[in-house]
DNA sequence: TGAAGGATTCTTACGTTGTAAGGTTGACCT
DNA sequence: AGGTCAACCTTACAACGTAAGAATCCTTCA
């Protein structure tokens, strides 16, 4: 096995340098400045040994989307942002902030993950937990998951089809939750249930439904602020 | 004054065909697609001849925004839509969804309307119509600009700062509030009121504030859920 | 009738982008 | 010493947005 060879003369690039220098560089100048010529110009190196860390720039994009959501998803499971929280909903409301500071870091972040027609995979972590405080808290898998649909827009910034064209093939999805269960108890579970009630996995829940259920959820809420007024 | 000069041999084109045959374009092959060139193939011309019916691809782009929300703004607006509802929740219900019927024609519209740093003005009678069900439903002016706030992702596609850099001058702010007087006299007075409470006017709201209202308004609909289920 | 004038459209050209193809380098293992 | 292979660079090309200016066409007035 040839073991790897970095130059002597610098730090060698790697698929998480690229992605970090991505990160900054969309930071500073917007994802407009993000080339694939810029990024290398940054990392001291020509844009195409780029290609050898990344697929290609689409490939970089979907690296950054996973970049910053895991930074979310870190935010709102560092213990200390939950600290001293006794009920679900500010467990809840708490990893909403949390993960609304690090949008802020990122403003371009939105419209990326938006863009790309999964959201990447380390939204996982972040759900599960987000499911996990709710079941303990008394909330039970279908509003669980429900709720997970309401707060998609405080938690990434944007609504609109979470998990949208995913996969149609019945058994992938079958085999996509048999790969969740190890690590994602309860999202597998969730899964499961959401099969029972929206004839669909994680990768269609009757989008329409939750849709509606969010804005009568909001509308509610106004009423009554209304009333109490 | 010049008249216009139509050639006799086809169409002329102008700045609705050019985006109305972008939005067709988009709709059919993503924003991908559309760039000048494929654009112009569509319309039968070249490229170049675009250019004196909008500024830029950018502004094309802003074109876009304005054509999508517009169509929303229609929609919702429709009497058809609303008719035979007495409570307002009701009437502001039934336009979100028509709104939401509208993006799903244009599922590129709120990756595209969310990179803007601004909302086009088409959604200035949007926003002028729910704030008069609003107030004449008895909910004030305040409420009804939270209700704005907590609503943007079920109009528009997306949360974060609806209203961000906008004018830093605070004359031209004032000059803006009176340019809108005459047409959006609710909006007009929302501005006035937000100045007082979030000092701040349309164009500077306290975000964080709203955001975290729209949270706990997410958060308490779902505990009532959870207690009655 | 026809020439001017001005808006519209097209032609050509340039710089920048993403990336395919293939050459070069240098650390490691025999 | 020489071979191997990942990492890296050079060159090249098609497609993009768009600047500059020529060509085209209708209108208007002489």
């Amino acid at each position: 096995m040839p073991a790897p060879a970095p130059r002597a003369d610098r730090e060698p690039l790697s698929r998480a340098r690229v992605l970090d220098a991505a990160v900054v560089l969309a930071d500073a100048e917007g994802l407009g400045a993000l080339t694939m010529r810029r990024l290398a110009g940054e990392l001291r190196c020509e844009a195409m040994s780029l290609y050898h860390h990344v697929a290609d720039k689409n490939a970089l994009l979907d690296g950054l989307a996973e970049v910053v959501v895991g930074e979310i998803a870190e935010a709102c499971l560092d213990p200390g942002a939950t600290a001293g929280s006794l009920d679900w909903r500010d467990v809840v409301r708490r990893r909403c902030l949390a993960a609304r500071t690090v949008m802020h870091r990122h403003p371009w972040a939105p419209g990326l993950i938006a863009a790309r027609s999964q959201p990447p995979p380390t939204v996982y972590p972040l759900f599960e937990a987000l499911v996990a405080t709710m079941v303990e808290g008394g909330c039970g898998y279908p509003l669980a998951h429900r709720a997970i649909h309401s707060l998609g827009s405080m938690l990434l910034g944007f609504t609109q089809e979470l998990f949208e064209p995913a996969v149609d093939d019945e058994q992938a999805r079958d085999e996509a939750a048999q790969d969740l269960a190890p690590t994602m108890p309860h999202l597998a579970h969730l899964a499961e249930v959401a099969v029972h009630e929206a004839r669909g996995s994680l990768g269609i829940c009757d989008t329409q439904a939750e849709f509606e259920f969010t804005l009568r959820l909001i509308l509610d809420g106004l009423e009554a602020h209304r009333i109490t007024r």
